[in-house]
DNA sequence: CTGAAAGCGCTTACAG
DNA sequence: CTGAAAGCGCTTACAG
């Protein structure tokens, strides 16, 4: 491999006219020099060692994507076809800009604080954040530029990219109660415990108030993640002496697993159930019927995230910012009017 | 940040014994001096820098792992629930061997090369390979550890973990024919273009020969990917004379398309038409009727691959191992018996 | 079992 | 616009 001292040496300059010629600061070489250099280097096919470039710079180019670990089995957090994708779309803005992501599945704040100062990284990003004490810690504890996704804190300063959960909220049960239904339900993992939820939940009270419709707590119904959930619960509906005749779930795995539950238990979606999702993301358009759920640009909301992020990195000063993004229904084969 | 440096003068030794106590070489330091050193670095929460290692030892201690870039939206790739969950366990696997995953997508063989060398990169493993010739490239000028999922080549001296495609593809159709099936269909995209497609195909031959079935090419489709190509399958063989009563899928959501198509036709799956997919990935269990399916062990897989990936790392003359891991029938609710 | 020294390949002030 | 020198924090032979 060739270093920039043996460049240095074949072009008659010092090594740190080459640097300056690979780290583009023009302003500090000839034009003539950087050509001459720029010609070796290709000649070469001299690549940057990024190690020393990192130890004698003290930035590394990396960017490290966060998973949180959910339950034990550290591999689901991938499997959720939203996070994929959100992983896919900012591998994608890094390659571009050059920069590197290393991905980390972690339990505790410090681990992430270990990792970045290991590793020197430039910035993170946190995608799915779960347990919010961890998440509360980690931005309380980290000195580096952090992005956090759909988690805001009103007590810290911090840098977070969301969507308006409560809209969502509001434009799902409005969907419904539109279709003449008043008998709507919430599904949702802790409701309580997180905020992202919460605040779609609160969308949905909004919603029913406006259109003097009754909340009906027993059909609020606090369930596991993904699909299990959702039959679960598709199952503890349909023992029900009064039913909702819509549903509305805080993702969309929940809501599969509400439209296979009925459907198993030998009742038609939507029919027998209307159903409403949350995040359009890939099953929403593998089941059948398909799913009516409330939208979200995946890949506005990486990029959005990652510009957030060089800019923190650039400007030391920029560690407050909250964006939220809008959302959308997605009107697709899960919802009917309610029949009388 | 505390550097070895610091923790020798603390202790009273020299640099040299500290790092030997940071990488465990035991033999070289009395345990009594190890302990004393390793309370220092404990006491000051000392943080290894990975550059610095990088640069003097020329091993990074970070793996590649490399998702080709599929279509022209490079965000797709992780979009799959078999790569997430893939990606997911090797980040675990790497996390307990304190190594750190980098991911990439490529395009080209060339992209590759020139990260690993930009990096030191440790050792690499490719996932979902797609085109041939630019797996083939890689391989040939890979002089780095580098594992391959799911594609072999005879040619080429290559680190390979996959799964008894062949064995897949009789294992479905002989599901089908011993249900009566004797009109059988196959679907997949290139089918000639990749060899492990081209072996679940085989597969599917050898058991329509066994129970003496006939072959019909006009039951083999070639299908664009993911449910799309399921889909418009299931709109062509609705619209046949003479139609299979069951249908093979190279991948689950090809099957996925299939039941959804037949299902929007307004027909009954599986009575209308029984369909086996192929990795018992996530979307097999979301859809109703639940998809019956060839099932390989991912995380088997990803484990399996890992192990071959360090053995290499630790002895340059391992370069050349095939492993082939079984696969089984995943029965659920997407085939029945033929009615006459 | 322990150490002094050289070196990994860059970038960063500092000078001119 | 260009350079000489120091230094980033480790590991690696080489000696003893």
């Amino acid at each position: 491999l060739v270093t920039i001292k043996e460049i240095a040496a074949e072009a008659g300059v010092s090594v740190m006219t080459v640097s300056n010629v690979i780290n583009g600061n023009s302003a500090r070489v000839s034009p003539a020099t950087a050509e001459r250099v720029r010609e070796i280097l290709q000649k070469h096919h001299y690549v940057r060692n990024m190690a020393a470039r990192t130890l004698s710079s003290r930035s590394s180019r990396i960017i490290g994507v966060l998973l949180p670990v959910w339950y034990e089995d550290s591999a689901s957090m991938l499997l959720d076809p939203y996070a994929g994708q959100m992983v896919g779309y900012i591998e994608e803005a890094l390659r571009i800009r050059q920069y590197y992501p290393m991905i980390f599945s972690f339990k505790k704040a410090e681990q992430v604080l270990t990792v970045q100062k290991t590793w020197q990284i430039d910035g993170m990003i946190l995608i799915m954040p779960h347990q919010d004490d961890v998440t509360h810690a980690l931005i309380e504890q980290s000195d580096f530029p952090l992005v956090v996704l759909d988690r805001y804190f009103e007590d810290l300063p911090m840098l977070s990219v969301g969507i308006d959960d409560r809209k969502g909220g509001y434009l799902a049960a409005r969907c419904l109660l539109e279709k003449g239904h008043r008998h709507i339900g919430f599904v949702a993992p802790a409701i309580q415990a997180s905020s992202v939820i919460h605040d779609r939940y609160l969308g949905f009270q909004d919603a029913l108030r406006e259109f003097g419709a009754d909340e009906n707590p027993d059909w609020v119904f606090d369930s596991v993640f993904h699909q299990e959930g959702g039959e679960e619960t598709a199952r503890k509906i349909l023992a029900m002496e009064s039913r909702p005749t819509g549903m509305i779930a805080s993702e969309d795995l929940i809501a599969c697993g509400l439209v296979r539950g009925v459907q198993e238990a030998g009742f038609p979606v939507p029919e027998a159930l209307s159903v409403i999702g949350f995040d359009d993301s890939l099953p929403s358009r593998l089941i059948s019927p398909s799913l009516t759920t409330i939208g979200q640009d995946i890949r506005e909301k990486a990029m959005t995230a990652i510009g957030m992020l060089f800019q923190a990195i650039s400007d030391p000063s920029f560690r407050v910012q909250r964006k939220v993004l809008d959302v959308r229904l997605v009107e697709r084969q899960s919802v009917c009017p309610v029949r009388r």
